[in-house]
DNA sequence: TTCAATATGTAAGTTAAGATTATAGATATG
DNA sequence: CATATCTATAATCTTAACTTACATATTGAA
């Protein structure tokens, strides 16, 4: 289509509430201009094609013969445009807040939560992605992630959720009788570690220790590599943080706190993307903040 | 229609193009603009939306879900539109140039000049509408008329072109070996006029004649009584400019001027309405003026 | 008939939407 | 791996669109 030879958009939707209502006026308190606007825009038309469009009708106006034909098709273009504009409101309010997260924070952070928010809220919709890899938060249309990392991801908005607290962990029985305040303390005991999570390797390697010294399990999965823990098979190193629930229940004991590099889980979402369903999560979500960013309850 | 939930139209159209391309740059140079401006019409789109609507990807861009269907739907609906105004711009370049005269003017004046103009401009439709009552211009879709009187009608544009110079007019042998130099010498003739045009009686009134004393004959219309004089049956008065043919052949001969009143023949448009071959046609009338118009040939 | 209410018409001035400019960073392609 | 071609976005500018203000026209009721 060559938009060139198409007069100005808001001057057609000008006139064709002027012709539908065959009353400047109230077109014009339609569109919420003043009536000067509308007889502008009638009279760049009317200049435009060479043709009357509206002719005065006493108090009123009424379409000429081209005017009724350019209003009629007018109606039916604006038409359609309203409709899919209001279909995709209609989609977007509808639509879940669909949250992207690892799999390890959806079982041991947000689903110990969720069931507030839920009984709290249960006109807002939820949808939780637990994946592994990074999305692309614009790209595949989540509206939140927490993601695990330094919070540096440009062009998205991001605020510390709760830190890592990366920690040793153990069942009780395993250490039974030990005094453990150091990696050290453990060297001669089973380490779990899962396969996929490099960064966890690298944590624990910071500490000084030497994996290969190490008698250590490799499991498919961090899942596994807690579940394992839970059964006393060996420690695990997990975000203190993601384990309370274990904590809390003497499923597992800390043993001793890795160094922290200021990482954390981070509430990730896009600039200027926005929804009232949204807003009521990330209210929540914030609210689930622990007190001091460094305390761990 | 609510339109306060519609976003600008202009975003929509941004935002259909880009969709339509792929590629930014590509709907900038369709709707004549720079790619940053299409750039922020679809940022503001999305904020409206709280949705993302075109995704990056490599070296253009891609429509998300919901950009899909918007784009569907806006296509369509500006397609309507787009269709409407051409329907409309090629109904106005086909439409003739409708113009409205008198049928005094239109035998007297007009046709025998028009088929210059045809031979001329073949390629330009006229349409000449002959009518007793004045029309409204705008109203009635009349690209021009030619309408006698002091050229004082307020709202149109208004140009002399030719006075009308009131005569008294016969047959040549109806005069044969008179001198006639004013009215009075033909006081004893039957004079011809029509019922219809109030007035030519009061022009002729104006000039210190009593029609009660003088043996009218009235006839049907104007051109009856033209028909008569022609045909000796008395005097007829017309103005001058429309009788040139009859006086060239010896059909009638001039017998005496009455008062001007400034009035005369004047071409009336529509200021702001304007097509090719409007501009056309009214550039040949001009040209039709006499060359002083004071002095008929 | 006159008055009040409600229209349209248009010139002049203001505002904000829309566009450009400029700069940076990404990504194909030879 | 340089070059051409994209997108992204902030800052600035331009002008289409709008408001204000006043004039004129129509309608209906006192």
């Amino acid at each position: 289509m060559n938009w060139s030879t198409i007069p100005s958009l808001a001057a057609l939707r000008a006139f064709e509430a002027a012709a539908r209502h065959q009353n400047l006026s109230a077109a014009a308190r339609e569109l919420n201009v003043t009536h000067a606007a509308i007889a502008q825009h009638v009279r760049a038309l009317e200049q435009e094609f060479g043709e009357s469009l509206l002719v005065r009708e006493g108090r009123g106006v009424a379409p000429t013969d081209a005017g009724r034909q350019l209003a009629a098709g007018l109606a039916e273009g604006f038409g359609q445009i309203g409709e899919v504009v209001a279909e995709l409101r209609q989609r977007g309010a509808e639509r879940p807040v669909t949250i992207s997260v690892t799999p390890g924070f959806a079982a041991g952070w947000l689903m110990p939560r969720i069931g507030a928010f839920w009984a709290a809220h249960p006109d807002v919709q939820i949808s939780i992605s637990p994946a592994t890899t990074v999305i692309d938060l614009r790209r595949d249309g989540f509206d939140v992630a927490v993601r695990y990392g330094d919070g540096n991801w440009p062009g998205l908005s991001v605020e510390l959720l709760t830190r890592a607290d990366y920690t040793a962990l153990a069942h009780p029985d395993l250490i039974a009788g030990r005094r453990v305040t150091c990696l050290d303390d453990l060297l001669d005991l089973p380490w779990l570690l899962d396969t996929q999570v490099m960064e966890r390797r690298r944590t624990i390697e910071r500490e000084g220790v030497d994996l290969d010294q190490v008698k250590v399990t490799m499991l498919n999965t961090n899942e596994l590599a807690l579940s394992a823990a839970v059964s006393g098979l060996g420690v695990t190193f997990q975000p203190r943080s993601l384990v309370e629930r274990e904590l809390k229940s003497g499923q597992l004991v800390a043993l001793c706190a890795l160094q922290e590099q200021g990482v954390g889980y981070h509430i990730v979402t896009v600039p200027g993307r926005t929804s009232a369903q949204l807003d009521t999560f990330l209210k929540w979500l914030r609210a689930q903040k622990p007190q001091s960013v460094s305390a761990s309850e």
